[in-house]
DNA sequence: ATGTAC
């Protein structure tokens, strides 16, 4: 792939008309990520997303791209609102992935000889694993009002404070979603999944706040160093799989209706305008309400459990992000407003000063950042989700044979409990790039800057 | 990510 050097933190794959580019592509990263990034084919599907119809100025990659499927992960499209297209593949299976970073009031110290018995407690407390159920059964009309009402249906029945949803972006509910555009299979794979966890790198942590590096800013967010926190990483799990497959097959019959061409039926999509569109917009909504509601009740949870074992102190929400949706926004582009629908598929909108929650891998850190007035210029208010794995699945279960994943956590002191037989292994920190690398990234380059770290102490997973 | 093959 022909890459051009821009600046010290940003790179340019020229258009290309010959293959169907309609924009360039630009990818955020230095010298050390983008070797990493070359290994597979994330700047190939990044050069496809640039042939969508309606982007507008360029295809981005956060420097924690890797290969997905259609769009890479870490990739941000924005099309035009009215001449533009939307593309399921451009947002991802699980839609509105997503992380929620709560703040205790009790310090490390508090915490330290109970972490065993709260990891336990949240173990026991929280669904977990591929196919978990038991959270709370949903039927007919009260689905409905999940999916279109998001984090709010979970408070209106008692599942927290309606003061979370100042703390969610988006106040923990998309407007326009429409559960009728959910399809009857989509909701049986939903029905017993809301206040479950999942499986692959969605995770339950309890975090210590261990390095602040802007003392404003982290107070204003409630942290400060040696802080228990906790965060919750999960989405729309079967659900939303089910709305994204759904809407993959709709899309791919529409193309030849539309006359669009894309290079990978993977970025399969519809013209805005178009009935299919709308009904995916609807229906990607109503999964992301049901993500956010789902996170709703795993924070209540988890105030359970810190209430059973540690006493009565309130846990805040500190915010509650997206890594997997598109959104309708306005931004300047050439000098002009223009209203846009923002494709993040494991990206996080990153608006002046909003909070911008980073999870890294359960053995190192995870990351507060906050956004910037840079990322609304360069990035359409975005930067980056995570750490981006270097070892496949596959790859991390044969290193790990014959090692003891847990108790090598355990000697880092992080106390870890997981469903699946391989999960600590394919999860295991050397699995994934360094997180801090990553921010250090986005920081130079200024789309969000270094809030907080967050150290592991006790972490669940599926 | 995912009833990891309807």
């Amino acid at each position: 792939m022909n890459l051009e050097q821009v600046s010290p933190y940003l790179w340019r794959i020229p258009r290309d008309a010959g293959r169907g580019m309609r924009v360039p592509a630009l990818v955020v990263a230095d010298r050390a990520l983008l070797d990493l990034i070359r290994r597979d084919a994330s700047l190939e599907q990044l050069a496809n997303g640039a042939t969508l119809p309606g982007i507008v100025r360029a295809a981005l990659a956060m420097p924690d791209i890797h290969q997905g499927y259609g769009l890479p992960v870490g990739g941000v499209v924005a099309t035009d609102a009215e001449h533009g297209v939307v593309s399921p593949g451009a947002i991802g299976f699980d839609i509105n992935c997503g992380v929620r970073l709560l703040a205790t009031p009790y310090q490390a110290t508090d915490v330290g000889p109970h972490v065993r018995p709260l990891v336990d407690a949240l173990y026991a407390a929280v669904p977990t694993g591929v196919g978990a159920t038991g959270g709370i059964r949903l039927e007919g009309p009260e689905l409905s009002a999940a999916l279109e009402g998001g984090a709010r249906w979970a408070v209106e029945r008692g599942w927290g404070d309606a003061a979370d949803l100042d703390r969610l972006e988006s106040s923990g509910c998309l407007p326009g979603a429409d559960a009728e555009a959910v399809s009857p299979r989509a909701r049986e794979r939903g029905a017993r999944q809301v206040g479950t966890l999942g499986s692959g790198n969605h995770f339950l942590e309890v975090q210590v706040v261990d390095e602040v590096y802007d003392e404003a800013r982290a107070r204003e967010f409630g942290l400060s160093v040696g802080q228990v926190t906790v965060m919750i990483h999960t989405g729309s799990r079967g659900l939303g799989h089910q709305v994204c497959t759904d809407f993959l097959a709709l899309t791919g019959q529409a193309l030849k209706r539309y006359g669009i061409h894309v290079p990978d039926r993977q970025l399969a999509c519809a013209p805005l305008d178009s009935p299919e569109a709308r009904r995916y917009l609807a229906a990607m909504r109503a999964a992301a309400n049901f993500a956010f509601a789902n996170r709703q009740l795993l924070a209540h949870w988890t105030r359970d459990v810190f209430r059973r074992v540690l006493g009565d102190g309130a846990l805040r929400v500190v915010w509650d992000v997206a890594h997997n949706i598109a959104k309708e926004e306005e931004h300047e582009v050439d000098g002009r407003r223009r209203r846009l629908l923002v494709h993040r598929k494991g990206a996080t909108r990153a608006f002046p000063g909003q909070p911008v929650l980073v999870p890294g891998d359960m053995g190192r850190y995870s990351f507060v950042l906050a956004g910037t007035e840079a990322a609304l210029r360069e990035t359409f208010g975005s930067t980056c989700h995570g750490a981006g794995r270097v070892m496949s699945r596959t790859a991390a279960v044969k290193a790990a044979r014959g090692r003891r994943i847990a108790d090598e956590l355990a000697a880092g002191g992080v106390v870890a409990r997981a469903t699946g037989r391989d999960a600590l292994a394919e999860e295991m920190p050397e699995a994934y790039k360094d997180v801090q690398h990553v921010v250090d990234v986005v920081h130079r380059f200024g789309i969000s800057t270094r809030v907080a770290r967050l150290r592991p102490i006790g972490v669940i997973k599926g």
